[in-house]
DNA sequence: GGTAAAGTTTAACCATGGTTAAATATTTTG
DNA sequence: CAAAATATTTAACCATGGTTAAACTTTACC
């Protein structure tokens, strides 16, 4: 019954996953940065180290962090790809917002069969992003590399396409839905005050301003076309 | 993180959904019966069944089995309106068959929100039963009762509707489809051979014999107008 | 009605995944 | 470069939900 047939259970899934995106930043993963990662103890967190590298899961040199193997990076690739299809269908087939969709698929991820998977991936067309601009993994465990730079570092002049936000901050999903951005908006970086200070971005005919932190949760690129008028794919 | 915030874990909705089923055949649940049903010893029940009732979700007397108390049967209920909401929404939206839904059910139950279980009603447009013909308990926790009586003691001459069909066993259920039998569908009964010899069927222009057990997985009731024609609902 | 069988509970144990406090490494800094 | 600060690990503990074996009730039957 604690078992439930399962080969890994969601806990060690969710370990895998949270070290899967950290490992993405820094080269290892220490034990602090996962325990605040994962909301729980560090003493915790070295327990699990150990037995995730009996099931060579991941490599651990004690005080050195810890990185996964392929088969750890396997199973949270295929975490990730239950999590970003599951939200794609939450919000396409349900009526999900994007700054619902992550708490709803945190919960599923871990529970749903391959069947289900496969079925919301055909009934997606086989879709490659989730509602966030995120990548979703292929099934053979292949995962493109994330797209844009942070809207905070961005500099005045530039025309860019929003090409990702962050997933996991409800309130700072709404505020940009609020101020009228989307998933492949283009803009115009009108300004960006000194001191961390406000962004200006011309959308279309409206000027906006958004705060830096706010900014950090938005990735862009440079428009593909810089000559031409922004297309607004936002609806 | 063995928490994650749930008031009762999917062990304890397991088991509430469990008894909830089986009191409904007897007025007490042993022990015994509730292990067997659930997949594990005697020992941990007895264990659990003191844990349920420090929480007052049932009534306890050693030695003479258990009864859920009416917070027992609202999580009960509350779970078994998650699972018939999921199985419905599962053929409807997914395309899964009804031999199929109940196993992905099973795991989903535990772990959707009241957003999702109000969404999927919705969207399925406040249904009332499940793929397999039983009742889908109210948000408030009333359940209509089952309907019909077992075609395993049905007699011959009778013109019957198929009401229900037990869920939980894939292969009766192929095997049900594979003949032609489903939900609705209007059948006489020809003949019941004694010593629990197999039924034959009359279904539309075709015949059809099933034997004792299948039949037991088969709930039927008069044909309101046994005078007309039947109609095969079926597609 | 006593005894055997069946059912139930208790006891001792295990694994998982948490906790806090203390001990030990590592890193940073004056 | 030594001391202080920080990070990490260990140790002892807890709760949940399982196991098996032994003890104890209840039921069934002669």
């Amino acid at each position: 019954m604690a078992d439930s047939g399962k080969l890994v259970s969601a806990a060690v899934e969710d370990y895998v996953k949270a070290i899967f995106k950290l490992q993405q930043e820094n080269e290892k993963v220490s034990t602090t940065v996962l325990a605040r990662k994962l909301g729980t103890s560090a003493a915790a967190v070295t327990k699990m180290m150990k037995q995730l590298a009996e099931n060579k899961l991941l490599d651990y040199t004690p005080y050195q962090g810890v990185r996964l193997t392929r088969s750890g990076e396997l199973i949270a690739l295929e975490i990730i790809r239950h999590h970003r299809l599951i939200e794609l269908y939450l919000q396409r087939a349900l009526g999900y917002s994007w700054d619902e969709v992550d708490a709803e698929a945190e919960k599923l991820e871990h529970h749903i069969s391959e069947d289900f998977e496969d079925r919301i991936d055909r009934m997606l067309d086989f879709p490659t992003r989730d509602p966030h601009g995120d990548p979703i993994p292929t099934r053979d465990g292949w995962m493109e590399a994330h797209r844009g730079t942070s809207l905070a570092t961005a500099e005045p002049g530039q025309r860019v396409v929003l090409m990702r936000v962050k997933d996991s901050n409800p309130e700072a999903l709404r505020l940009l839905t609020q101020l009228g951005l989307c998933l492949n908006i283009e803009m115009e970086i009108l300004d960006a005050q000194p001191m961390n200070g406000p962004i200006t971005l011309k959308l279309g005919d409206n000027v906006r301003t958004i705060g830096r932190e706010l900014a950090g949760h938005v990735f862009i690129e440079p428009c593909t076309y810089p000559d031409e008028e922004p297309i607004i794919v936002c609806s």
